[in-house]
DNA sequence: ACATTTGCTTTAAACGTTTAAAGAACTATT
DNA sequence: AATAGTTCTTTAAACGTTTAAAGCAAATGT
């Protein structure tokens, strides 16, 4: 089947391929186009099943109305929540979304954001990596609107999305102090990047304004690349050396690695040790406790996203920097104060 | 800064835009174009940080390098899985992956085909929903080259990639008997999507084929919108009333389900009752002994969908069904023969 | 000296749209 | 009957590329 553009509805009628244009953009009254004229255009354009070629559409008019996106990675409980709100509320606003999953690498996030630029896109919404703030820099000095969701880097002033980490982080950890805790260990990433970072600030922070002194032990920093050695050794030096009675997970895959750990080593939760996680995550529903976690705002972060960078589209650019508060879910993973 | 294109560029050097679009598209030598103007051309583009706008040149060349891509639900560890395996797979033969996820609503679904083939994508990789032959058989009329993945229609005979569910199902369902089971369930969703129907068929068969009488109570079906109440009540059925001792779950999400209320209502496993998943899930790494399980090879699967459209895209259509099979995870989650 | 070849470059049309601007056919007003 | 609106329609350029074809020197062959 021969692709349709408006030469050929134009020629079946017998008009120019303009009036064709005007009816079929819904213009058809501003024009003033004939009604009986209007309605046979319409009528064929439906027979011969036309399809307009959005690439003509958008090179012509400059406007793709597509926009960008690349996570960290797809497999990310969060990426794929946040994939899946995005593409909603774009699709609201008629926007299709083109996407990339770098991988965590920072040539893959840079590669992914020319491709999308190429394809036109009328902004991006990106989930920078480590060591990802030259290209972003780069990306500043052309004019494409985009916005940063989920992490952020000091040096670069720009519209993002973030979770209020810090607070979280600390509201979490105060929760525990007042569960009685008094060794509580909080287990992160070694990574630079701030969104991580901020949550160890709010541990810190918590500890110290309710006259707990911090041990540097007790803040274990697990490598990307090891999560189950250095999570083996970390918990075993928490739990056996240190004598913590509560842990604190900074992320859901650390949690799900430091659980497995702590099930290996048959600590018991919570009469061993309380437990408390940053994230989410659908593992947790089996493990053989509910664990009291903060939940991220991953269908509103979505949406403030897209709503944000359509703002940046089509208005004039005004910078914004918006901190989103999570969700307390409380489980049975710490022991009653 | 304002856009570069290609009359930017050969105004600056001082030559027509074709010579210069000869040089960035490495014809230089084939238009036996001089070296040093050549040189000063690429230097020139470096310079102007030229972007070529992929829209003027899809709608010249009739060729996007842009696969579509709907998954049933970005959520599903399977779509994400899917996902990225096939975006990577296309960025190696430098196609761009363009997004949607029809959340299983055929609607949605007929949407985003559409909307994907307005954007010119030079084929499509789907894994098609239920009751949406009727876009499936639309599009085989168009010329547009896809391929489905995952689940498929007795009607539509197209290019598929599936796994072999009837085999998988089988073999696992051997598995527990051989395991020394007589009474084994089988927890299915409620759908008429083939690759269920084809896990429930490879049950029955196996049962039928080792002389083991098939009770239609041992396979309740539960609904997609209803899994709690539904498993709720299948789960009781199954091991107070039918005094099943094995229970095989056709999917990740009833796997998770059902061992929460197995959970609930204090059945040890392997104990009282062996367990056999078909999927994986990261959940069960949390769950008190390790779930055995059929493991889908997504990564192959992504692959193989990518080269067979491109295939399709490049050379004339055969039609090809592709069966995958499964990896079989052993747990401790059936008891010992 | 002229024709041919070689090496390099430009011209111009096309892809499928949008959209100002001009044009044509009526109708109404003098 | 000429003029001026209305109302409807067409013309044509443009968006940023690609690419066949033509153009033009300079080099080579006879």
């Amino acid at each position: 089947m021969k692709k349709i553009g408006l030469k050929d509805i134009a020629n079946h009628v017998g008009v120019s391929v303009a009036l064709v244009s005007y009816v079929l953009n819904g213009q058809a009254e501003e024009k003033q186009v004939g009604k009986e004229i209007a309605e046979k255009i319409r009528k064929t354009a439906e027979e011969l099943n036309y399809r307009p070629n959005q690439l003509a559409k958008s090179l012509k008019t400059n406007k793709s109305n597509t926009i960008g996106l690349v996570v960290a990675d797809i497999n990310y409980r969060f990426s794929s929540g946040i994939t899946r709100a995005i593409e909603s509320e774009a699709k609201r606003s008629n926007y299709t979304v083109i996407f990339g999953s770098s991988n965590e690498s920072k040539e893959k996030f840079h590669e992914l954001v020319n491709v999308l630029i190429n394809h036109q896109v009328d902004g991006l919404i990106l989930v920078p990596v480590e060591n990802s703030e030259p290209s972003i820099k780069a990306l500043q000095k052309s004019e494409i609107p985009f916005v940063l969701i989920d992490r952020n880097f000091p040096s670069i002033l720009a519209n993002t999305i973030l979770l209020d980490n810090y607070k979280a982080a600390y509201d979490s950890t105060v929760h525990l102090i007042r569960h009685g805790h008094k060794r509580i260990a909080f287990v992160n990433y070694q990574s630079k990047l701030t969104n991580l970072l901020e949550r160890t600030r709010g541990y810190t922070a918590a500890l110290k304004e309710h006259g707990i002194d911090h041990h540097h032990e007790w803040s274990p920093l697990i490598r990307s690349g090891h999560v189950e050695s250095d999570m083996k050794k970390a918990i075993h030096d928490l739990t056996a050396v240190q004598k913590c009675d509560a842990i604190f997970f900074a992320t859901d895959r650390l949690s799900i690695a430091g659980l497995k750990e702590i099930m290996k080593q048959k600590i018991r939760i919570p009469e061993d040790l309380s437990v408390f996680s940053f994230d989410e995550s659908e593992a947790f529903e089996l493990f053989s406790c509910p664990v009291s976690h903060a939940r991220q705002p991953l269908e509103k972060m979505g949406k403030i996203a897209v709503t944000t960078l359509l703002d940046l589209i089509n208005k004039d650019k005004v910078i914004n920097q918006i901190f989103l508060p999570t969700e307390f879910v409380p489980g049975k993973s710490c022991r009653e104060p």
